[in-house]
DNA sequence: TTGAAAGCGATACCAC
DNA sequence: GTGGTATCGCTTTCAA
């Protein structure tokens, strides 16, 4: 246990009670801002707690209204999801409304294997007043945490959408048309497709995305122009390549996400054909890789802070106690140089 | 106000106590690990504290014992610091190691501007038990919240080493001089830099020891070759733009960091010219977008989860009464294709 | 080795 | 409107 030196030395209530001349009870209304104070008296309070530079102290609040003022955000750990520019922005978004309305994030990074996981356990225990899943874990587990009555949002549709499970995410299945369209329609006869991991549902909606651009547009459904991704960049580097040997004529190839994107235009390069010239690529994000990459990237973007801070609010919404409804954001085609 | 439903039912002590027939103050004994207690009245403790699926309540232990159990991790939120893969890896260190320890890292995107910004207040309010800093922002606020007693790391080396602030770093110095060595030792005549911020320590020490190579090789430095960046890809771009207009003999350039390595390597091609065959590049950070862009970028591979593991180490240690020593994380270079 | 009891600081119910 | 006070759950003296 460590060991520490006292914290620094703290207003509390009793002191600007004495000092204002009025009671404890009196200085918890004002400061929460009770209207039924004398106005005489609530200015006294709080000038007193402002000359004595009082600041709450958040552990005795929560043990006596039993909420906490503090949300988790859990991130899964595995192989470097942290590493993905993406999260880190949603995190920005999350945190900024939420230290808005005064509460906190709590980062966990782990694995939520089970329903008796560490994390899961502690998400129970009540130190938190709710929960933002980044990416839908183990959706079983985040089910049980809903029915044991915690307060929770995910980032990216549930599988089971019967499931009172609130979400919010990006239009996947509208943005994957747009890009798809966008490579049929600019000439591309042959356009394949690397899929996101199909057992999320963002990788789903973007090969329907995908599926529904071609119907749309007349063109044929070619299952052999799909190949199953699982979002990273050297999986779908070997996937191109694979296909290219199969489909030699392949002129257009739409990637479920900015990374994936990137080992597609390495394989094409690797095989010594050129971008977009040869084969048209556009990706889905719109993160800084897709800006920097030479050629730039043509993506889809979705608003990555906007889905974070539609976490963050559906969340305070949860706490209201109202019902959010499930938020899909709008997806938009920036047009660089890959197609 | 929120207003929630009651948080989930928790065990308390009075409970455990009742069960094993002993006192709450030997229930509290058992839980923290105290020796000099019965070992069968613990044994009965513990049985009954896990049949009741005990969970210790962090609210009243903090209240309690004036710690909290959580350490703040405050981000710059300047133009997308958090869409840098980097500090999302540092993060992720970071968590992991607290994680293990049971403390939970609280995310602060924020602004840190002047010494009574809110976050710098909240810091002093006592609701973490320290502050690990990504970036350091305003040395000043830092500096007068370690003066505070707040138990402080920061990831990166401050300006003022004379200062009692507790630090880890990446070896800048000597990666840098890798990184320019290798530049030199393949054949390159003529080097030139774009460096970081050169406000921050680390720019500094990434250009001193691009300068430390040349010494060492018998170069001489040429100050004409020496741009200064912001870390930032578009600046990045058009100050390699620049560099090589006025000299068009440069076959190398040592980039501060990954991201603007990806700017210098847009120039170039812009340009007409070919990396490496025309000019070679390194970058120093190794992140998913030097492993992804093609050519492959050749860089200085930095431990960034190290970093992260080696903040919260420190912190732990502070936190124990110790005073740790700065940590300095070794580099080293990694082939690909840009040198 | 153990238990009784006094806090920690804020909230909220109950009287006045 | 306002004040007194019990309460939240855990830790930690102090006695025994």
């Amino acid at each position: 246990m460590p060991v520490t030196s006292p914290t620094t030395f703290r207003t509390t209530y009793a002191e600007i009670a004495a000092k204002a001349g009025v009671s404890r009870a009196t200085v918890s209304r004002v400061l929460n801002g009770d209207d039924r104070v004398n106005s005489d008296r609530a200015k006294a309070v709080i000038e007193a707690a402002s000359k004595l530079g009082y600041r709450t102290n958040r552990a005795a609040r929560a043990l006596s209204t039993g909420r906490t003022g503090q949300i988790a955000v859990v991130i899964d750990d595995s192989p470097n999801v942290l590493s993905d520019p993406f999260w880190g922005v949603v995190l920005a978004g999350i945190s900024r409304v939420l230290m808005v309305h005064d509460i906190h994030s709590v980062l966990m990074v782990s694995q939520l294997e089970s329903e008796d996981s560490p994390i899961a356990n502690y998400l129970e225990g009540g130190d938190v007043d709710g929960a933002i899943f980044l990416t839908v874990h183990k959706e079983q587990v985040v089910h049980s945490l809903v029915k044991k009555g915690l307060p929770v949002v995910v980032i990216g549709t549930p599988i089971d959408l019967k499931s009172d499970i609130v979400y919010v995410d990006t239009d996947n299945r509208l943005g994957a048309e747009l890009a798809t369209k966008h490579l049929l329609g600019s000439g591309c006869k042959k356009v394949a497709t690397i899929t996101g991991d199909i057992s999320a549902v963002a990788g789903i909606d973007r090969l329907e995305g995908y599926k529904a651009a071609h119907k749309s547009l007349g063109h044929e459904f070619n299952p052999d122009l799909v190949a199953y991704g699982d979002w990273s960049f050297e999986n779908a580097k070997t996937l191109t390549l694979r296909l290219l040997a199969r489909n030699p004529d392949i002129d257009g190839i739409f990637a479920a996400n900015d990374t994936m994107a990137l080992g597609v235009m390495a394989a094409i390069i690797e095989r010594g054909r050129m971008v977009p010239d040869h084969v048209a690529v556009v990706g889905f994000d719109d993160n800084l890789m897709a800006q920097t990459h030479r050629p730039g990237l043509t993506t889809i973007r979705q608003d990555i802070v906007g889905l974070g801070a539609a976490a963050a609010e559906s969340m305070l919404a949860i706490l209201q106690g109202e019902t959010p409804v499930p938020k899909i954001l709008p997806t938009e085609l920036v047009l660089r140089e890959s197609a």
